[in-house]
DNA sequence: TCGTGTCTTGAGAGCGCTCTCAGGCCGATT
DNA sequence: AATCGGCCTGAGAGCGCTCTCAAGACACGA
């Protein structure tokens, strides 16, 4: 056993040390008004002096608060994993507001089903933290709801797939995703493929809808393959257009990453693009800027999403009621791709 | 002030459900063998009967353990929120190792310097953890060094430029780089240049070290320039090094990412890769099979250092000895640029 | 002078758990 | 038959903190 911080200060310490009681040193420690000034400081100097820093778990066991936030992402998810920093900036966004509000950043990883399912649930039912953030949900991931079922205040990144009550933050998929297709369809473009993402996310879907709708819209036909937001299947999604229409002359591609896969086939398969193809993707990553031809994308804000999602769950968690779904908007980047 | 989880089920409950003391039914549930077979069933049906989930909080309080390791990642860390993957591999690694010894992961993003450092040190000394990870440090952090010497565990990703006996995990960068550069010059090519990485990072100098040995051994002139990892600086770094020596037929660059914005900014230069120049990069990201051509790199085994490091934390908390360096292994990927 | 109200401070209970210690039981040994 | 030793169980202290409640101090108007 490591006996290291053992001997830390406690409040009793500093209560003595400043010559008060032990509720007075709280009541300073946690900020309260009604301390007269001198006093204050003396129990402040002892703070600094012992190096006092509180101990949590004493705290969380009075407060039934522990001040922290569960953040569950599904290990799978191709977007968690993949070369596409999704994750990351998600993380960012989630991460700086919690630090503003003081807040810890649990992170938990949990695969397909299983074991580490039922441990998330557990843990988060548990109290062990003061709300979660659940994000890359795959299909009718029973989780968001039993969590808060079970009281635990939960919002979500993105739609979920079944009904349920659990609040969540997006963008509007479906109209972002039918702002590009009118894009390429206002600059000329006849037979607009989309390389659409996958079909058990609410991403993929809506991105599907929106783009499905656009075209009806235009009364022409969808081409549609499906990807997994991957640039490798964005690249097979693309030769399988290719051949299922040689005559395509746009795509839109439901991310970056599979817009970029499908550059790359294009250009393998002697597509000029913007000439020959006009390319359009989502998300407006960093690398899309890089691409060649540099990529037209549908920018949503990813860390935004991240802050706010976080922000809500901490709101939720002061017991405030938060609207059921906060959208976030999108933007069309044009650049040389489409 | 939100109610849900107030009225847990406590350990009281459970053994006056099972009718036995909460001395006992607090062996029953962590698990010590001296409890008699038919007892142990009877509390395992009240835990089961009244899902009963021990509270952290109380249970941190007595034992002084938290259960929880912390990751902190340099937010600025360009590695961290660039179109690099190499963050989220790492984690992944981290992740599945504290998940299989029950651990929490405890993520902490900290800014260059400032409040956010300090509130990383707070946090961490004040007995929150058992142990931390840091990864990804820039030049002379003394954060490794703080907490080491305030009694946290720790363990950092990647050699610490003070010098210092925290304990880190990483892969040997300078035989690496060595290696990738003779595979060049084995290969017939004569100039061979370096993008290295940013000269404030172990990685980045340690690779550069490497290039300039095999370099050397060889008699021949090193050809430099400095990226941040980041694709758009490896594009920008090849551009300087083709203006700085047009002849040259080969380049190592210190990460995936920027042997891609080398490859971009050869073909934009009209080099052929690996007729005119051949390419070698470093990590072996999954997108690196994707480039045009394909990407010989280094292959590093980037999960694995997650939970290499996470198991030496581990162990380390656990008050064993662990080594104070441990190098995995890396391999040289051949594909198609060099 | 006394009562009333306001504000600051201290005493102490108790959050849920672990762990020590002592007591009770039972079989084995002398 | 008496004693010993081993094993299981329960009582109870205490981890460090917050927060209620009451007491003390003081000012003010009656």
């Amino acid at each position: 056993m490591v006996m290291s911080g053992r001997d830390r200060p406690t409040l009793e310490n500093v209560a003595q040390r400043a010559g008060v009681s032990r509720a007075t040193a709280s009541r300073v420690v946690n900020g309260s008004t009604s301390v007269a000034p001198h006093i204050r400081d003396k129990v402040l100097n002892a703070v600094d002096a012992l190096g006092y820093v509180p101990n949590q778990a004493a705290r969380s066991l009075v407060t039934q608060r522990t001040d922290s936030i569960a953040l569950v992402a599904s290990e799978t998810t191709s977007r968690v994993f993949s070369d596409d920093p999704f994750f990351a900036a998600v993380i960012r966004g989630v991460s700086l507001e919690l630090e503003a509000a003081d807040k810890q950043l649990v992170l938990m990883m949990v695969g397909p089903s299983g074991p580490s399912h039922d441990r998330v649930e557990r843990y988060a039912t548990g109290g062990h933290v003061d709300g979660a953030i659940i994000f890359s949900m795959h299909g009718a991931d029973p989780l968001p709801e039993r969590l808060s079922r079970a009281g635990v205040p939960v919002v979500c990144n993105g739609r979920l797939l079944t009904q349920s009550q659990v609040p969540y933050v997006d963008v509007d998929n479906e109209d972002a995703a039918r702002a590009a297709v009118h894009h390429l369809l206002d600059t000329g473009r006849r037979r607009v493929a989309t390389i659409a993402g996958p079909q058990d996310m609410s991403a993929g879907i809506d991105r599907l809808k929106g783009y499905r709708s656009a075209m009806q819209d235009a009364s022409r036909r969808s081409i549609v393959a499906v990807g997994d937001f991957t640039r490798q299947s964005g690249a097979l999604a693309m030769s399988q257009l290719l051949a299922d229409d040689p005559q395509l002359d746009a795509v839109f591609a439901a991310s970056d990453a599979m817009a970029d896969g499908a550059l790359r086939a294009l250009r393998q398969n002697g597509r000029r693009v913007p000439d020959d193809v006009a390319v359009v993707g989502f998300d407006d990553m960093e690398f899309a800027r890089d691409t060649e031809p540099p990529l037209t994308t549908v920018r949503q804000p990813i860390t935004d999403i991240g802050r706010t999602v976080a922000r809500q769950v901490l709101r939720m968690a002061a017991g405030e009621q938060i609207e059921p779904v906060l959208l976030l908007p999108t933007e069309l980047i044009k650049r040389e791709s489409a």
